[in-house]
DNA sequence: CTTGATTCTGACATGCGTGTCAGGTTCTAG
DNA sequence: CTAGAACCTGACACGCATGTCAGAATCAAG
């Protein structure tokens, strides 16, 4: 499928498309004119990309990551190295503390939600 | 305390305790100098306000959201408006949404870690 | 062919909380 | 009184994914 689909499909804008592929997250073959022609599993991969950058992760670090994920089409994935394994653990704490920090914020919401339908 | 302490004891810098206090989010007594002191109530309020920060609301939502919340002086609060509570209600599903998307990428990443210490 | 939609590259702009520096004033311990 | 720490204001810069615009080339349908 070409830029324009994958962008309708994922939600994510042409511009960011070719940004993720500049960096080294999304690669494409060409068509003879030199447009991008994406394979079905862009899709899923995008929304993968969009996720890790919700989860506060950088474009280097996602680079890192992606070769080593067991895909959507289920290609044989690269082995993670000791140090990024190192790193990724890293990210995960950070992760559980933001999970954590969401929770409470949501609960604050709540409460303010709550007592202003109350008497 | 003054703001050197208060920064101190949240983790938080100087130059963002008086970008609070401009955009409204945070007051403080001055000494006759001109010198900020804050109450002890102080602290707990700026790690709320870096809570919600994290959650993704902005110094604006941040700001009506403040006065309606049970504070730690056990202050009176003041009661939400129904446009606020509509808004927050938003605040609240895109807060969710978040969490579900931090699990996943959580979920990605215990994955390739795992992958990588087994075989 | 022609035409209109789509895509291409490259460059500049934006948000918004935060870092940092400069030049000056206030506070506090000796 | 004095020195040094702490604080004041204001201004400029950054990160970094994303928005946006311009000018040109490609693609697909009539």
């Amino acid at each position: 499928m070409r830029i324009g689909e994958l962008a309708r499909r994922t939600n994510v804008s042409e511009r960011s498309l070719r940004y993720y592929e500049k960096q080294g997250m999304l690669s494409a073959e060409r068509t003879p004119g030199g447009h991008r022609e994406y394979p079905e599993a862009a899709v899923d991969r995008v929304i993968r990309i969009q996720e890790l950058f919700a989860a506060g992760l950088c474009s280097e670090k996602i680079v890192q990551l992606l070769p080593c994920m067991r895909d959507a089409d289920g290609g044989p994935s690269v082995r993670a190295t000791p140090s990024l394994v190192a790193n990724l653990t890293a990210e995960r704490a950070r992760i559980d503390r933001m999970i954590a920090d969401l929770v409470r914020s949501r609960d604050t919401l709540d409460e303010v939600i709550d007592a202003a339908r109350l008497p």
